[in-house]
Order: structure tokens, then C-alpha cells, then sequence
RNA sequence: GGCCUGGUGGCAGAGUGGUCAUGCAGCGGCCUGCAAAGCCGCGUACGCCGGUUCGAUUCCGACCCAGGCCUCCA
């Protein structure tokens, strides 16, 4: 089945054909590990998290590198203010977004390049940048020089005039064009900062992902994927450079970006202060349900945060793993299903997938022969997989709390107890007592023909 | 102001030139000691105005509205 993407530098669909189909190359662009990241943040590594799956069930061989960029202004000024060096705060902070990622079920990429560890490589490509014309050294910056490129603005859809005209911004005075970009800035000795031709400085914040690119996926990449607000001017300054520095060849051949989350209709971001942490939302959702939020809508629409759209991810998964709870008995490996893996190709079409995935819960719930049953509960995980959802057994998701954590069962075991006696007796006013105590505690219960079984109630 | 998205039923959210999205919620029934779960059934939709067409939610144009980007941003 082929998947086909849009491309944001083509603003169309298209199949998506590697250049190398032995080595498919990904690039994602990770997160300033300055603060723990807010939901929005989570949105690509979760949507290009299913990409990557998807790839590489069609490809023996994928390369997916999502950076960590350990360099910033912001991580200068967080350091500054505690004190430390500023390796104290990006190790915390990378490492919490590893451990964040982690709960929601995003699997590793193969390569997680660090800025810092690349200092040489980035000052090699500014070199060629330099010796082909198309950067320039003033006041100890090293600037790329916009009007030497001509296609400056292809991937935003720019005009390179206008963008000047209209720059908000105010220009350093030592800017050839109000457009050029900054590819090495000076440190003062208070600052970090690595010896270089210029003197001593730190990297710009576009030229690191070229030289990362560059240094482990090659100069042309098949795929190069972030949020839609990075598309100017981070990724057209990305194109600009990696081009120019590799005589014109083209840097990344698929575009992907993703839509905004926004929090009551407006876009989440760390400026507006409209945040909420990942890290805290762990602690108080289920992180499947966070994840099927996040997959809920197509990636490039922008989706909305909302108390109700938790509360219905989380009925989603009670549901599915509803069915599966049912199926114990049953014995099945997951495969995937077409349907499922078809509307994913179609431009990751995850609502769409998810869909495929409810009917397939609705075929297995009422499978009744064993080699149906097996055949639908294959289908269920299979398709649920490739999305990384239903992960758990479905007895740990309906005793977990909010936070994810088991809830103690003796005292709601003695109480069952207590209530199944009643019950015999045909005591129901005792019966549906415990079963309001219960309630309050948090705890459904249902009685079925095996007996009686209980869950945590979610937020 | 420039560029780019999008406006679908109570909510979320796909899709399509002509029977069905799907989920959550709601309503009625079956089942149950009563619930819950499950099963059966039900309802409400494509921003506005034109155009093309036998037929438009879908294609085209204008308008209105919302959001994003215009060098911090995922």
C-alpha cells in the first residue's frame, strides 16, 4: 500500500517515494530543553511517532533523528538564574522529555543528536557557507547572506521583498538585508561558548539542525517534519543553508508539518502562557488517553485542548479495552489490519484510523465462534498497535487511577465481599449501599454472570 | 497589510458531485433485584450569497467569521 503526504514545499498530496528505499531518512525537530514542554509540544513527536511506525513497516531500513538543542538563550538564562552550567538544565530537561515521551508511548528515534556535541560540524558547514558567498563575517556574527539565494522563501510561500518590507523587527545595524540570519553569534566570557574562527561564540539556532541533518541522515533527506510555525522563517533558513553548503542539492524532499494545539481556541505556546505541562498532565490522565487525543484529529488541523475531549478519550479507551476484557480467553497476536494501515497511508489519516479501529471493536465484541473471536481480537490490537494504543492489559487500565498508578484492592475486595453476602440474602438495601460506598471511593462495579467486577472511575 | 489554513449534527471529528462516516453525549426498548456493561432502535449536519451541473456539503467566485505565520515558538 503506498503512503502518500502532503508537502508543504509542494502544497499538494503525493506519494511518498524515498530516494533510497534500502535507507529511509526522517528528521524531526525536537524540543529547547530549557522548562519540561506543554502538551502542544507533544503533538509531532506523537503524530511523526506514527509516521515512523508506518515507515518502517514499509521500509526495511529508517533513520529517524529528532534532535535536542542544548544551546539557547533561553537555557543561558535559566542556567544563569540558578547558578549552574548550563549542562545542569539540559540534562534535567532532556531527560524529562525523554521520560515524558516515554509515557506517552513514543518510541525512541534511532538517533537523538544533540546540539552541542556538533560545534565542529557547524562551524565547518559556516565555513563553506562562507567560501561559497554565502554568508559574511560582521562584529564577530557570521550572517547568512539572504539575496544569495534565490529561492529564499519557497517553503513559506514568501516573497523575499516583501518579507523585508514587512519585517517587524528591529534590524541590527550590521545586517547587509533585514532577512539575514544570524549562523554564529559572539559569547561574552559569562556566557557559553566554543573557539572558532570568529572568535569565540555559540551556533544561531537554524544552523544546527542543517549540520545534524548533514552529519548523520546525508544532504539530502527524504523527509524533514515540526510544527507549522517552525515553516518560517526556522525551516526556510534550514533550506537556505543546507542547499547553499551542499552547491544546490536539494535538502529535504518531503515537508511535514503539523497544526497548532491551541487551549480555548488559541494556539498554546510558552509566550502567551496558556501552557500546561506534559509533566503534570501525566499525573492526572491516563497517557493513552492523552496520546488518542493528541491522534484524534488529523495532523495538520489545528486541535483544540478541552477538559471534554480528555473525558473522551478516555470513554474511547473504556470502550476498547472494555471488548478486550471480555476476550481474556482469547489468544491473539495483533495484526494489522488493512483498513487501519490504509487510512494511515492516506496522509496519516489517524481519525480515520481510529474509526476503522471502533468498528473493528464493534466486530469483536460480538465475534462468538473462537476463530472469529481470535481473528477480530488480532485486529483490534494489530490496528490499535500501529497508533501505539491499547499497550496495556486491559485489567491494569481499568484499575489504574488518573495518574496512571494501581489502586489498592484489598479494601474494595472486602467490600465486594461483603456486598455479594448481602446480595445472597437478598439484602439489596445493604447491596446497593456498599455499592454507593463504593462509588464514592471512585469505584464502578458491574455484576456479570462470572461475578462481579470493578473499575476506577477517570477524570 | 502580505502569505497560509479552516468553518460539518449537543460535543469531537473524517469524508464525498447522487444510499452509511465514526466516537462521546442524549432518547426509547431488551436484559438486570436495581444498576452497570452489552444488544436493538432513534434523532439532529455540512458558515452566507451567487455560479457550473440533471443533481453541490463536495467544484468555481464573492462575502462573513475563526485560527496560524510574517524572524521566541512544536
Amino acid at each position: 500500500m503506498a503512503i502518500s503526504l502532503y508537502n508543504t514545499l509542494t502544497r499538494r498530496t503525493e506519494a511518498f517515494v524515498p530516494q533510497d528505499p534500502d535507507r529511509v531518512t526522517m528528521y524531526v525537530c525536537g524540543p529547547t530543553v530549557y522548562n519540561y514542554i506543554h502538551i502542544g509540544n507533544a503533538r509531532p513527536p506523537v503524530v511523526f511517532d506514527v509516521l515512523a511506525r508506518l515507515l518502517r513497516r514499509h521500509y526495511p531500513h529508517v533513520v529517524y533523528a529528532r534532535n535536542i538543542t542544548d544551546v539557547d538563550d533561553k537555557i543561558n538564562a535559566a542556567a544563569r538564574e540558578l547558578d549552574v552550567d548550563i549542562s545542569v538544565i539540559t540534562d534535567r530537561y532532556a531527560q524529562a522529555y525523554r521520560d515524558d515521551m516515554a509515557g506517552l508511548g513514543v518510541a525512541p528515534p534511532d538517533i537523538e543528536p544533540h546540539a552541542t556535541d556538533h560545534i565542529p560540524q557547524i562551524i565547518a558547514m559556516i565555513e563553506r557557507l562562507l567560501e561559497g558567498g554565502h554568508a559574511y563575517a560582521a562584529e564577530g556574527h557570521v550572517l547568512f547572506d539572504v539575496a544569495s539565494y534565490a529561492r529564499y522563501g519557497e517553503l513559506s510561500g514568501r516573497d523575499p521583498d516583501e518579507l523585508l518590507a514587512g519585517a517587524r523587527v528591529e534590524v541590527a545595524p550590521y545586517k547587509k538585508n533585514p532577512g539575514d540570519f544570524v549562523l554564529w553569534k559572539p559569547s561574552s566570557a559569562d556566557l557559553p561558548g566554543w573557539d572558532s574562527p570568529w572568535g569565540r561564540g555559540r551556533p544561531g539556532w537554524h544552523i544546527e539542525c542543517s549540520a545534524m541533518t548533514e552529519a548523520h541522515l546525508g544532504e539530502t533527506i527524504d523527509i524533514h517534519a515540526g510544527g507549522v510555525d517552525l515553516t518560517f522563517p526556522h525551516h526556510e533558513n534550514e533550506i537556505a543553508q543546507s542547499t547553499c553548503a551542499h552547491g544546490g542539492k536539494v535538502f529535504a524532499r518531503y515537508w511535514l508539518h503539523n497544526g497548532m494545539l491551541t487551549f480555548e481556541g488559541r494556539k498554546m505556546s510558552k509566550s502567551l502562557g496558556n501552557v500546561l505541562q506534559l509533566h503534570e498532565l501525566l499525573r492526572q490522565h491516563p497517557a493513552e488517553a492523552l496520546r488518542l487525543m493528541l491522534l484524534r484529529g488529523h495532523y495538520r488541523q489545528p486541535l483544540d485542548w478541552s477538559d471534554n475531549a480528555m473525558t473522551q478519550a478516555v470513554r474511547t479507551l473504556d470502550g476498547w479495552y472494555g471488548v478486550l476484557r471480555d476476550m481474556a480467553d482469547v489468544e491473539a497476536d495483533g495484526q494489522i489490519p488493512a483498513a487501519v494501515e490504509a487510512a494511515l497511508c492516506d496522509d496519516l489519516n489517524t481519525p480515520q484510523a481510529l474509526a476503522e479501529i471502533s468498528q473493528l471493536a464493534d466486530t469483536a465484541r460480538q465475534a462468538s465462534e473462537p476463530a472469529a473471536r481470535r481473528a477480530a481480537k488480532a485486529a483490534l490490537l494489530g490496528g490499535a498497535a500501529l497508533l501505539g494504543l491499547l499497550q496495556q492489559e486491559p485489567e491494569t487500565w481499568f484499575k489504574q487511577g488518573n495518574d496512571g498508578e494501581a489502586v489498592d484492592a484489598t479494601a474494595i475486595d472486602a467490600l465486594l465481599e461483603e456486598r455479594q453476602a448481602a446480595r445472597a440474602a437478598r439484602d439489596f438495601a445493604r447491596s446497593d449501599a456498599i455499592r454507593d460506598e463504593l462509588k464514592a471511593l471512585g469505584i464502578a462495579i458491574e455484576d456479570g454472570a462470572q461475578g462481579t467486577r470493578w473499575s476506577v472511575v477517570k477524570a
